[in-house]
DNA sequence: GTAATAGTGTCTTTCAGACAGTATGAC
DNA sequence: GTCATACTGTCTGAAAGACACTATTAC
C-alpha cells in the first residue's frame, strides 16, 4: 500500500527531467567537425545534476567524462522541451550549448569522436559546387510541396522549399541550416535513428540531436560575420589562407580572397608573428589572435540610420 | 519510518523546478512599455506543468491568467538555472520567453499593468540626449573600478565601463543594455527586491527579472536591425513616422528621418493603404505591413566576402 | 626556367549619411 | 497669407565587389 503511493509518487515527481546538450565544433584540415559519442550517433549529454554549480559546469562535466576533452568557448544555443522525445508520458527537457575548441586526438577509454558536419548534412557543403545530394533533395521537395491539400497550401510549400534551398534564381543562404533541416523532417525525407526514411540524406543521430546540431551550424554561421569567434578554433599561429579556409569550413562556402584580406586587416585582430611558413611555393606570414582587442564594441550589424542628436 | 522515506523522496526530486518567464512588449504613445504584474515588480511567471502542451503553451496560458492578455509573436530569450536565487538547495530553472504585441487597456481582475521599460533602465533612453542619471552612474563606476585590487584589474574595469557606457571618446551602442546592467550589478549600484543600494538607479523588481528584462532588451534592439519585428508591435495602419517613432521608442535613439524611409522603402515590406490621416500640419500617408513578403530571406547582416564560385 | 602558393594595386558600383528643398493641410 | 507637419531630390564619401597583376619559394 505504502509502496504504491511511493511509486506514484515517484513517478509524479519524476516526469520531467533536464538534460544538457553539447555540440563541440572545431576545424580541422578544413573540415568543420563536431564531437560525437556512441559511434557518431549522438552528441555528448548528461542529466544536470545537484552537484553542477551550474548548466555550463554540468555540461563542462559531462563532456570531459564522455569525452576526456576540456572545453573553452562556450554559450547556451536553445532550451527543447518535447513530450514527443520519449514514448511514455515522461517529459524531457534539453538544455542544448554550443561549444568552440580545437581538435585534440581523439580521447582514449571513450567512444568519442570527432566527425565531420557535412557528414551528416552534406548538402550543405557548398565548397565544391552544388553537391549531387540536391538532385535528388529538391526532386522530393517538389514532390512534396505538390503533395499538399490545399493550392494554397502547395503554394506555400513551393515558396519554403525555394526561399530555403536557394532555388529558381533565389541566392543560397547559409544561415538557413535549420529551416532546411526543419523542412526535410516535415516532408519525411531524413531518417534517424528509429525513424526511416524514403530518401537518405545524411548519416542519422538519436532522438533530435541531429537538429540540435543544426542548429548550432546556423547559430555560428550567423555569429562569425559579427563576433571574432572564429579564433577559438584556430591554433596559436595560422596563416592568412588557414584562417579563410576555417571560415569557409564552417560557411560551407569560398571566399573572395582578396575582399577576406580586407575584411580581416581592417579589424586589426590579428597581428604578425614575424615567422612564416616554408613548403610548396611562396612562404606564407604567420598571425596570431590579438585576443586583448576583443572588448564588447561588436561589429554591430546593418545599422539603423541615426540621426547626429 | 516510511513517511520520512517519503519525505526525503520528496525533497530529492522536487529539488528542481522549472520556471516560466514572459518578458511581454508592447510600444504606446512613443514608449517602449512591458508587462508586469504585482505593481510593477514582476514580470508575468509561472512553474511548467505537465498539463502544458510545450513551454511556449505554458508560458501563454501564464500570461493570460495573470493579464488576462493574450499573445502574438514569442522567441525564447534565454534558460538561466542559478542556485543563489533561492536561500534553500533548491534550484530555480528559468526559461524566459520574449513576447511582442500591442498594448491592450489594462486588464481587469489583475494586477497586471504595462510600464515604460526606462522606468527600470532610466540610463538606457538617450532620445532627448544624455539623461541626467549618467552623471551619477559614470561618477560612481569610475569610484567602483579606482576601488579595484590590482592595478590590472583597475584598467579591465575602466575599460568595460568605457565601452559599456560610451565614454571617453567610445559611442554609445544601444544594443549592450544587458551589459551595462551587469556592470551596474557588479558594482553593487543597482537595487533589487530585498537588495539595497547606495545608488538608486531604477526601479528595482523581484529576483532577477530586471536582469532578464535587460536581456529581452538587448535582444530586441539587436533584431529589429535584421528582422521585421517592428511591425508586430504596430497597429494594422500606420505612417512613417508613427513607425520611426516606434523603433526609436526602443533604440533609445533618434532616428534620420530621410534614410529611415528610404531604409524601410527599400525592403519593400510595407504598402499604401490609400487612406490619410488628419491633424494639426499636412496628413500623412497610412500604410500596412506586407505580412506575406515576411519568408525567412532575413536581411543578413554584414556579409562575408563570397567568391563568384 | 616552371609550378605553386602568397600577396598587392586599383577600378567600379552600391549605399549610408547628410545636405536643403518642396508639398499640403488647418487656421 | 502663417504655421505646422509630410514628403522628395541629390550630393558626397566610404566601403563592398570585382578585376588583374606582382612576389617568393621549391624543384
Amino acid at each position: 500500500m505504502e509502496k504504491t503511493a511511493q511509486q506514484q509518487l515517484i513517478r509524479a515527481l519524476s516526469e520531467t527531467t533536464i538534460e544538457l546538450i553539447a555540440v563541440i565544433v572545431a576545424v580541422n584540415a578544413g573540415d568543420p567537425r563536431v564531437l560525437t559519442i556512441s559511434n557518431g550517433s549522438a552528441l555528448p549529454s548528461g542529466p544536470f545534476e545537484m552537484v553542477h554549480r551550474s548548466l555550463q559546469a554540468g555540461l563542462r562535466l559531462w563532456v570531459k567524462e564522455q569525452t576526456h576533452h576540456a572545453l573553452g568557448y562556450m554559450e547556451q544555443l536553445y532550451t527543447f522541451a518535447d513530450r514527443e522525445r520519449t514514448a511514455t508520458t515522461q517529459r524531457h527537457i534539453s538544455i542544448s550549448y554550443l561549444g568552440l575548441t580545437r581538435e585534440a586526438r581523439d580521447a582514449d577509454g571513450t567512444d568519442a569522436c570527432w566527425q565531420s558536419w557535412y557528414r551528416f548534412f552534406p548538402w550543405e557543403d557548398r565548397r565544391a559546387g552544388v553537391p549531387d545530394v540536391m538532385h535528388d533533395i529538391t526532386a522530393q521537395l517538389n514532390a512534396w510541396a505538390d503533395a499538399a491539400a490545399t493550392e494554397y497550401d502547395r503554394s506555400q510549400r513551393r515558396r519554403r522549399v525555394m526561399i530555403a534551398f536557394g532555388l529558381n534564381g533565389v541566392s543560397w543562404n547559409e544561415e538557413l541550416a535549420l529551416q532546411r533541416y526543419q523542412l526535410l523532417w516535415e516532408a519525411g525525407l531524413v531518417a534517424e535513428t528509429g525513424i526511416p526514411a524514403p530518401l537518405i540524406t545524411g548519416v542519422a543521430m538519436t532522438h533530435d540531436h541531429r537538429r540540435i546540431l543544426a542548429t548550432g551550424i546556423t547559430r555560428l554561421r550567423a555569429k562569425i560575420k559579427y563576433r571574432p569567434v572564429v579564433f577559438e578554433l584556430m591554433p596559436p599561429e595560422f596563416t592568412f589562407l588557414d584562417l579563410q579556409r576555417a571560415v569557409e569550413a564552417l560557411a560551407g562556402r569560398l571566399l573572395h580572397k582578396q575582399n577576406f584580406r580586407r575584411m580581416i586587416e581592417q579589424q586589426e585582430l590579428i597581428e604578425e608573428t614575424g615567422q612564416e611558413t616554408r613548403g610548396a611555393g611562396r612562404p606564407a606570414r604567420l598571425f596570431r589572435f590579438r585576443r586583448e582587442v576583443v572588448d564588447e564594441r561588436a561589429v554591430t550589424g546593418s545599422k539603423l540610420p541615426l540621426a547626429r542628436n
